[in-house]
RNA sequence: GGGCAGUUACCCAAGUGGCCAAAGGGGACUGACUGUAAAUCAGUUGUCAAUAGACUUCGGAGGUUCGAAUCCUUCACUGCCCA
């Protein structure tokens, strides 16, 4: 591959909010990525990962395959866990405060945050640190250093606390030091190229930049991705919303979810997570725009790709099929969780036993409005006993088999 | 530290003594239509009870009252102004 054809591959789906800084951010990697090339130095990329949940969605795998990226042309890549950081936890995308984590919660966090990852990051290749590591080193003289080179302004600048400033929500002062320490850690790392999303946008191109070139180093390249939408193609991909991707509730969720996502945000999802290079990609939105290819199956093709990064294609494939089985011909899926109805239970025990309903009023509900359904015949009334062994169908997609 | 305002269900927000399980919006869920898409339409959205009804909920605790989300006291939290 040739620079210039890295440079694309680099900048694919990135976003800056500015067309000015994306710019200068791209001539800068295109400077360091020949000069890493002349000198046979590879460069120093890293992401940081705050352990503060446990289950990863594809939201926090953009990054991940953004660092791929970079492995696999040769550089040097670190997966850097927030031991240190997550004790403070990132304004960024938050409104309400984050539990105090403790040392262990952070370890187990991160093991299985690693797990996951590798599923995206060659295992091999990647260097896993803690900023705890240099963090806790530091004084607090030198915080209130690190705190010289920047302005109260700039941070009341930042679109999130200017927002909370401007609806009366409360801004906590050490939630500015947040991007006084990841700032630091890109000096800690002496890093090339420091990768997040466009909520670290601040963190990196202010933060990092700044300190790094006050201490002397040259200040890193931003390479800051798209956010990627939740299920509701709008929202961005979070827990809270309600509107993830999960990485480990299997290859057949996984394929369901990323089918249920609205036409619109296809295109992002395929920039942002997928293995495709962006001519690929390009190549088949034009078949989508031109009515070549239905939107429908642009969108199976582009699950089937996800699901085989996390599942392998023999998994892929099969989730595929029982899609088409469960969801286009409407026959219930070949496996299936199982129930073995007690004696006495009436349908709506059964509902409520499952987890097929948090309560029996809800129960109660969803059979009035017509949403459950025993071997496809929609039942009546949930007081009566349960009536014969079969498939129970509750709403569009929760099945059990009860025995 | 002083003055003022606020805290309502998943979120925003109305409600200032009984007609309040609490308007409206968003979200979510169900059904119709579909491509498990979008848009649209209809409905549901505290818990328990077959129904009648009962119980719990308007920041926490206590009080006034036949009756409190609404009044009083106190505690906690948040914002604004002043220092």
């Amino acid at each position: 591959m040739n620079i210039d054809e890295q440079v694309e591959l680099l900048m694919q789906g990135t976003e800056y909010g500015d067309e000015e800084t994306k710019k200068n951010m791209t001539a800068e990697l295109r400077q360091r990525l020949t000069e890493s090339q002349k000198e046979g130095r590879p460069l120093r990329v890293y992401c940081g990962y705050d352990p503060t949940s446990t289950d990863l969605h594809l939201g926090h795998t953009i990054s991940m395959r953004k660092l791929r990226q970079f492995q696999d042309l040769g550089h040097e890549v670190t997966f850097l866990i927030g031991s240190y950081t997550a004790l403070v936890g990132d304004p960024s995308d938050k409104n309400k405060a984050r539990p105090v984590l403790t040392q262990e919660q952070v370890a187990s966090n991160a093991k299985t945050y690693a797990e996951q990852a590798f599923r995206v990051l060659d295992p091999q290749k990647t260097i896993v640190r803690y900023n705890g590591e240099w963090l806790s080193e530091l004084s607090l003289l030198d915080l209130i250093r690190l705190g010289q080179n920047f302005t109260i302004q700039q941070f009341l600048a930042r679109e999130n606390f200017d927002k909370r400033l401007k609806s009366g929500e409360p801004v906590y002062l050490h939630e500015t030091f947040y991007a006084l320490m990841q700032g630091y850690d890109a000096v800690a790392m002496k890093t090339d190229v420091q990768i997040g999303g466009t909520d670290q946008l601040f963190n990196i191109i202010v933060a990092g930049r700044k300190l790094q070139e006050a201490l002397g180093q040259r200040p890193l390249v931003g390479v800051i991705c798209g956010i990627l939408p939740g299920t509701d193609g709008v929202q961005r991909m979070s827990k809270s919303t309600g509107n993830i991707v999960p990485i480990n509730s299997g290859a057949d969720d996984m394929y369901g979810k990323l089918m249920s996502i609205p036409d619109a945000a296809m295109e992002k999802f395929m920039n942002l997570v997928t293995r495709w290079s962006p001519k690929e990609i390009e190549t088949l939105l034009q078949e989508l725009a031109s009515g070549a290819m239905h939107p429908r199956d642009a969108k199976m093709k582009m699950s089937l790709e996800i699901v085989s990064i996390f599942y392998g294609e023999e998994q892929a494939q099969a989730a595929q099929e029982a899609f088409i089985k469960t969801f286009q011909k409407k026959e219930a899926p070949d496996e299936l969780p199982e129930y073995k109805l007690q004696d006495g239970q009436t349908i709506l025990d059964v509902i409520l036993a499952t987890n097929l309903a948090p309560s029996k009023a809800e129960a109660r509900r969803l059979i009035e409005q017509k949403g459950v359904k025993l071997d496809g015949k929609t039942l009546e009334n949930g007081a009566i006993p349960f009536p014969q062994k079969g498939v129970l169908q509750v709403g569009k997609r929760k099945y059990i088999k009860i025995i």
